[in-house]
RNA sequence: GGAGAGGUGGCAGAGCGGUCUAUUGCACUGGUCUUGAAAACCAGAGUCGGGGAAACCCGACCCAGGGUUCGAAUCCCUGCCUCUCCGCCA
């Protein structure tokens, strides 16, 4: 959420900065309201004071019927006091609802506008698209011949959404954890696995919505607890409340969970095979900063996650993601979208990784803020988070780029120490 | 799961209804002294919010939330967390 006072004080661009993200917040209601809670608070500041002068002059005073008169005193101060306070409250909170529907400002350099157009490509990978000399197959198809997924199983024990890795799938799963974790710790990350599971607070202060009708993740019943749709929830919920030196950022962490998305409304052809699905695993990238570094650990998250798909030797561009398609925390976003050879009529770009920078967005709600040597106060940290590998994302990638014409897959050279093979090839018959 | 102990400033550790504006020590910052440093001495110092050009003033904060009271770190209730012991378990 944005701070009150710089919504205050920046009205006029906070309304242009909604409008470019397509984004219906009540400004004006928020601004009226505000100044009646300051009003309010004022008051009740003032009748704190009188009561304290008043219960402290009762200590002091010998005469019993003064101190009687006193504390009657006392007594309708704190009433009253208690009345401005509840008045205050409410409005606190009105305020508090409609400010955190406010999204975050947004990077002068970002694209303007919403829709596949709207957002620009600012580099590709560094391999090229391969052609092929056969129809290249989709994961579903490929999968099948290679008894590398159960969708129906998945169905039938959990629902539609869910699935069952077999045979060498788990392996790359467990290689291409391996893989990037390898390069998280050579890079000075310090690896996690994390909570599956966090409390609906952590959620709201990172911009999820636990709870409702629009709800994007699962909820436990009878509990304060939702299923995490990414380890950004819970890495970025890891110092909430805390006060961190300047002297220990940039803090690098990275973190393997399991993500569980609701997916509501998300129908259609995309939702074929494990692209779309209801649970996956993950390894997500995450970085508290000082605000003056947030930009460039913005731009080097981007290149991690371009030099992880490089070394997997699968073509990707990248995208700097335009202010409509934007979610609320997120300053600035560039997604990796890897070439999928079997998307579509002739292949598609599917996203595979994401990274945003979400300013003290994030930090402000969780309160996680950093202290300066030699500075009074503390101020907000930034907050970054980056896709290292969606695993179901980028089998799909490995599965489509690196299928052979005699229906084998080739895998990449970099996961090889950890899958043991260098090719799938059909299961033989009756095996 | 059972029994007990405890959560107070960066840390240690007092306070048990109004002299708390939270004692004291260590660490910290500034100053005096010194060629410099140490020691000694003096002074200062938290966080959040409100007001103010500023000096500064005001409110809130002793794990969290309720309650009693004119007044709560202190008394009562609930919760959370930590430690010790026992049981159980991968």
């Amino acid at each position: 959420m944005l701070d009150r006072k710089f919504i205050v004080e920046n009205a006029e661009a906070v309304k242009v900065n909604c409008r470019n993200r397509g984004v219906v917040a009540d400004l004006d209601k928020l601004l009226e309201i505000e100044s009646q809670r300051r009003a309010k608070l004022n008051q009740v500041q003032e009748l704190n004071r009188k009561a304290n002068e008043v219960a402290k002059s009762i200590g002091q005073t010998k005469d019993a019927g003064e101190r009687e008169s006193r504390k009657e005193q006392g007594r309708q101060l704190r009433e009253e006091k208690d009345r401005c306070q509840a008045d205050h409250d409410r409005l606190d909170q009105e305020a508090h609802v409609l400010q955190c529907a406010i999204p975050n400002m947004t990077h002068p350099d970002a694209p303007i506008g919403s829709g596949d157009h709207a957002n620009v490509e600012v580099r590709r990978g560094r391999h090229p698209v391969r052609t092929f000399d056969f129809k290249p197959q989709d994961h579903v198809a490929i999968g099948e011949r290679l008894d590398l997924f159960d969708l129906e199983g998945g169905s039938r024990t959990t629902g539609h959404g869910f699935y069952f890795l077999r045979n060498e799938a788990v392996l790359l799963e467990l290689a291409l954890q391996r893989y990037v974790l390898g390069i998280l710790v050579g890079d000075g990350f310090t690896i996690t696995t994390t909570p599956d599971l966090a409390q609906d607070r952590i959620l709201h202060g990172i911009g999820f919505m636990p709870r409702g009708p629009e709800t994007q993740v699962y909820s436990i019943e009878n509990s304060d607890l939702s299923l995490v749709g990414t380890a950004e929830i819970t890495l970025g919920g890891l110092y909430s409340g805390q006060t961190l030196e300047d002297s220990e950022l940039p803090l690098k962490i990275a973190g393997v969970s399991h993500c569980f998305r609701t997916e509501a409304g998300a129908h259609g052809r995309a939702t074929r095979g494990i692209y779309r699905v209801h649970q996956f695993t993950k390894v997500e990238m995450f970085a508290y900063t000082l605000p003056e570094q947030s930009d460039t650990m913005h731009q080097y998250l981007c290149e991690l996650e371009c030099r992880i798909f490089d070394g997997l030797e699968i073509p990707y561009r990248v995208i700097d993601t335009a202010t409509g398609d934007l979610g609320g925390p997120a300053y600035r976003k560039f997604d990796l979208e890897a070439w999928m050879p079997g998307r579509g009529e002739a292949g598609e770009w599917g996203e595979v990784t994401s990274t945003s920078n979400c300013t003290d967005y994030q930090s402000r709600r969780l309160d996680t803020r950093f202290r300066t040597k030699g500075e009074k106060g503390t101020r907000f940290v930034h907050t970054l988070n980056g896709t290292a590998v969606a695993i179901t994302r980028a089998i799909i990638a490995i599965l489509e780029n690196y299928q052979q014409a005699d229906g084998s897959v080739i895998i990449p050279e970099a996961l090889r120490p950890w899958v043991g093979k260098d090719r799938i090839t059909p299961k033989l018959a009756g095996g």
